[in-house]
DNA sequence: CCTCGACCTGTCACTGTTGACACGTCAAAC
DNA sequence: GTTTGACGTGTCAACAGTGACAGGTCGAGG
C-alpha cells in the first residue's frame, strides 16, 4: 500500500488536486511508483473518509483542493521511519534468461544485447533529464538528484551486465528454433530433458 | 501474465507435478518470478482447459504429473522471441527516498546506510550461493549463471551507490522528526511548502 | 458563436497476487 | 498403533493495479 504514502508525501510539501497529482505520477513519479487515475482518485477517496486527508478547498470545474491532516502527517511519519518488509521482486527478463537455452545460441545473444542498448539508452534518458533539470540546493533537489543517479547506475550496470552475459553463450547450446513467427513444425523432438535439476 | 510462461518454460524442460513447481517456485525462482501455491495451481488448470499443458500421468496421493504439448512449446518460444512491452517499475525504497527530506538529516543517513547493508549481506548471500552450486557446463549452469551474476552486479551497485547517496546529504535539512515511536505532537508547522515544483 | 484542448472528477470490469483455509495420503519414527 | 512430517491437491476473500468508459467545465482561438 505504497500509493497511499506517495500520496501523503506529495501532499506534505503542497496541497493538490487529483488532477495536479495526476500530472506528477506521469512526470516525476513515473520511474518510480506510478500510478493511475483510477488508482489515485479512489485512493484519495479512501484517505479523506480515514480522515488522513480533507478537502481544503473546491475550485471551478469540480476541482477538489486536498490538503493532509495531523494524522496524515504521522502516519508518512511512521511509515518514512519503518523497517520495510522486503517486496516480491519480479523479472520477466531474467526470467526469460532462465529459459533462453530453448532457442538458438545467436537469438540468445541477440536478445541479451539488446536489453544493453535498451538499457543504455534508458541511460541516456536519465543523463538528458539530469541536464534539462534546474537543479537548486534545496532538499527536492537533493533527493531527487539521489533518485535520478540511482537509475543511472542501474542503467549502466544492466548495459555492462547484457555485454558480459552475452559473451557467456557458448557457440551453440540447443539448435532449434522456430523461424522468425512460424510455429515449430510440431512433432515429438522431446529431447532437451536431461538438464540438471535445480540450480539452488 | 508471465507465471504462464514461467511455469511452460519449466515444463518444457521436464514433466513435473504443482508440488514439485512449487519447490521450484521457492528456490530457483524465488529471486526472479516469485509465485505463491493458489497461484501455481490455478494457473496450471487454466493452461490445461487451454491445452498448452496436459496430465500425463497421475500418481499417489493424488499426484498429477503436467506435461507441455505442442501449442505449449509453441507459445514458449512466441513469448521467448517476442520483444517485451516494458513493466512499470516499482520501488519503495526509491519513493521513500523522495521523501526522506521530511525527516532529519541523520535518521535519513540512517536509512540509506541500511539500505546499503542490507544490499551488501544480499550480495553476499549470492555469492554463497554461487558458491554452493556444483555449476557444470550446461545450459542450466550457463544461464543460471547469467542471471545470478545479474543479482550480485545490482546488489553491489545498491551498495555502493547507498554510501554515495549518505555522503550527499547536507548537514541538516529540515529539523524535526517524531522521536522513534511518538506521534509528531501536532500543531501548524505548516511551512516546508515552498519547494521547488517538478523535477521533470 | 462554436469548437477544441486542457482541466477535472469519477466508475467499472478484469487480471494478477496474496494469505489463509480445507482436505486427504503415505512412510517412517516412536 | 499412533503420531509426525512431507507430499499433494484445491478453494476463497480481499486487494492492488490496469484500461476503458463516462461525464462535465472553462478559456482561448477561429
Amino acid at each position: 500500500m505504497s500509493l497511499r504514502h506517495a500520496l501523503l508525501g506529495l501532499l506534505d510539501a503542497r496541497p493538490a488536486s487529483g488532477y495536479d497529482l495526476l500530472k506528477t505520477f506521469e512526470t516525476s513519479m513515473a520511474n518510480v511508483w506510478p500510478a493511475t487515475q483510477s488508482q489515485v482518485y479512489g485512493e484519495l477517496g479512501r484517505l479523506t473518509d480515514a480522515g488522513l486527508l480533507e478537502v481544503s478547498a473546491e475550485g471551478a470545474r469540480g476541482r477538489k483542493e486536498y490538503t493532509i491532516t495531523d494524522p496524515g502527517r504521522a502516519e508518512l511519519r511512521t511509515w518514512l521511519l519503518a523497517p520495510e518488509p522486503p517486496r516480491p521482486v519480479r523479472s520477466e527478463m531474467l526470467l526469460r534468461v532462465f529459459f533462453l537455452d530453448r532457442i538458438a545460441a545467436d537469438r540468445a545473444r541477440a536478445y541479451l544485447t539488446a536489453q544493453g542498448a535498451a538499457a543504455e539508452a534508458r541511460g541516456a534518458g536519465l543523463a538528458a533529464l539530469e541536464e534539462s533539470v534546474p537543479w537548486d540546493d534545496g532538499p527536492l533537489s537533493t533527493y531527487g538528484r539521489i533518485a535520478l543517479e540511482y537509475g543511472k547506475r542501474q542503467a549502466a550496470m544492466q548495459a555492462s551486465w547484457a555485454a558480459w552475459a552475452a559473451a557467456q553463450i557458448p557457440a551453440d547450446t540447443s539448435a532449434w528454433d522456430g523461424a522468425t513467427g512460424g510455429a515449430p513444425a510440431g512433432g515429438g523432438e522431446g529431447g532437451a530433458a536431461d538438464r540438471a535439476a535445480e540450480n539452488q
